[in-house]
DNA sequence: TAGATTGTTAATCGATTAACAATC
DNA sequence: TAGATTGTTAATCGATTAACAATC
């Protein structure tokens, strides 16, 4: 994924078309040998004396990472989280994309955000049947992501992003991916506490 | 901080006062003797026979990774995303506190967001120096994002949690917290991919 | 050809796991 | 005392780094 950031900023840099396992370790700050390993591995060959082809990569990295394929998610929850991600236009670039907010707040009903209507709760399984949504992205309060976890999961969608501030449960099989921010907190916390001692 | 997640919610488990390691390592499925070690390294000893003390364990955690103390922050575009943390108030547990916001939009000026007022931008150098700020949240688009870090930086900001799409460059000494959301995406667009081929 | 860069094998390093005497 | 659980040392495992012949 590093590596995916870096190369798709190549072009803006202006080197040429190819890029050498030094360059790429020294500006990700790893081992040049690591970094031919781990190309190596998604069967990506390089060549002696100029390196690697820096589109090629990128294509191939893409095609590792699954990004080269259209995936359609479902929103659960609109409040002000659910409205942020709906207007991220960056998403597009990994070929996700939100097709469609849902959410039980009356006030919500109807109203576009971000030239989507948000649709209420109980359009949500014909809605995923219909499109065969295989993935959700819960920005709903702790208190209510269980219970539409369990309902996602009923019908059929494969893998939940979780935005809310708790620990999903799910069957083996559908992937949960708990994006928690507090634990990013953590880190800093840690840092400027320690800034504090010395 | 998986520990300290897990231990402060020991209390709605209604289990005894103490947890052994090897409870702990189930739940997070690690090994005992890690458990041992990473508490051991913290200063944190166990008793033979019952096991660690759950309160003075997750004392011991609050305190090493810097949630006993309170961080004041500064955020710094308040758009949705912005909007989105003023409001979230799990930040409270560990210590966070965003005491003000900040944005250019003339939209936003003098609007109340979560009980906060929104200042304008001109406002944010002479509130950092005067409560000492710390610590600033950057949710501002990515275009805008190196600039306001510098002026951050030259004000004496610490830290920065940054939730704009780009990598932020500052000097060392200055902690950089990036948030990529599309990072997240990666697993799991990586595992629908994975379906897809089997 | 000469030189730079790769792919790969071997060596090092660190982290994880196993084993067990010490402890409550 | 007997039994469970700890702290710690030793052994294993995997991942990172170094070295170098093969390649363009």
């Amino acid at each position: 994924m590093r590596y995916y950031r870096f190369l798709s900023e190549a072009p803006r840099r202006r080197t040429g078309p190819t890029v050498t396992s030094a360059e790429i370790a020294e500006a990700l700050d790893i081992d040049p040998t690591q970094v031919r390993k781990d190309l190596g591995s998604i069967g990506i060959v390089g060549m002696g004396r100029v390196g690697f082809e820096t589109c090629e990569v990128c294509r191939s990295i893409r095609a590792a990472l699954g990004f080269d394929r259209e995936v359609d998610a479902a929103l659960i929850g609109a409040g002000r989280l659910g409205s942020a991600l709906l207007t991220y236009d960056g998403f597009a670039r990994y070929g996700l994309d939100i097709i469609a907010a849902f959410d039980n707040d009356k006030k919500l009903k109807g109203r576009k955000v971000a030239g989507r209507v948000v649709k209420p709760m109980q359009a949500l399984r014909p809605f995923v049947e219909k499109h065969g949504v295989q993935l959700a992205i819960i920005t709903t309060p702790a208190t209510a992501s269980q219970h539409i976890a369990d309902r996602l999961v009923e019908m059929g969608i494969k893998a939940i992003w979780n935005f809310s501030p708790t620990r999903l449960l799910v069957p083996a099989g559908v992937l949960v991916r708990d994006e928690h921010i507090s634990l990013g907190f953590a880190e800093i916390a840690h840092h400027l506490s320690y800034l504090e001692e010395t």
